[in-house]
DNA sequence: AGAATAAACGATATAAAGTAACATCTTTTC
DNA sequence: GAAAAGATGTTACTTTATATCGTTTATTCT
């Protein structure tokens, strides 16, 4: 199983993993020569603030809030930077709570789902052979095709658990 | 396997399941006596038009439109009436969609997840043990207590196989 | 039956999430 | 360095959902 949860729900050092994110982005990005500009950079680095996922217009706020951006930030510019940090794997969406997090393994391939902790929000990305065959066995005992998936968990964290 | 993934996805005479599930839901909310008033009973069986996932809004326009209403229905009516709905789980809220659909087995305990054909929208509503336990192995390997679950599966039904 | 209480509904306004369209500016390509 | 492609700024708007308050309908209790 991938999971970032050891990380996500415990103290640990939260500039390593912006760092490692943004580098991982760049990266990513240099290799296909997707435009990582510094909106989207910000906007990435922004939902990285924390393992709790972010609404738009929480990162509408927050951008515009910030010392570094003159004017205020407005919807389309972030929905477009989320559209692109989407479609290079670098966020995902949570439909369950119209929110954004970032990807902590970007680039592997990975059917993925989440734990979302209702008590403290801080939400970890898992990634389980187990789960994908489970829900692949039923969905063929349908006759039904898989074509991708929406797996969001909703509970109690490790530390919230204490 | 509980999912009526056989009749969403064939051939079959629909006016037995609308009315099936009206009669569940008037039998549910009597002996739990709820209130299932006239325009919840619309609601619910507007949802139950077919098996594909209705948005509050259609179910806003497809009631004012009928014949028995005299005036327009007006959003908050169908959302109260939603989510009384969904209090006494006649129907569920699928996420990826913000559309509603209805249960086919209300009552009995069951931890759902839904087929979603990506073709022509029909809705098939499963419960399985196996996902159900991968998903809790999985999640307990990160030392997380599952408390509810959104899944939802998109792919292509058996019908648009063909 | 009739008052008291609770539940449901009507209506207006507004919040929250997301997008269309078009003008402008910047980067890349040739 | 011109043309094309890509990104951003700006305005307006769509879709989904809820808060609030006044009124009506149903239930309960005596």
């Amino acid at each position: 199983m991938l999971t970032n949860s050891r990380i996500a729900y415990h103290r640990h050092d939260h500039k390593r993993c912006i760092n490692a994110a943004l580098c991982r982005a760049r990266e990513l990005c240099d290799a296909r020569k997707a435009r990582l500009t510094p909106i989207r950079e910000t906007v990435l680095k922004t939902i990285w603030a924390s393992h709790r996922p972010l609404g738009a217009y929480e990162i509408v706020d927050l951008m515009s809030q910030s010392e570094t951006s003159a004017h205020r930030v407005l919807p389309p510019t972030v929905y477009r930077a989320i559209q692109f940090l989407l479609d290079q794997g670098l966020i995902h969406r949570l439909s369950s709570l119209n929110a954004y997090i970032g990807c902590p393994f970007p680039g592997n391939y990975h059917s993925d789902f989440f734990l979302i902790c209702g008590q403290c929000g801080s939400t970890a990305e898992c990634s389980d052979d187990q789960v994908d065959h489970a829900v692949k066995h039923a969905a063929g005992r349908a006759n039904f095709q898989v074509e991708s998936k929406v797996i969001e968990i909703v509970g109690i964290c490790p530390e919230c658990q204490l």
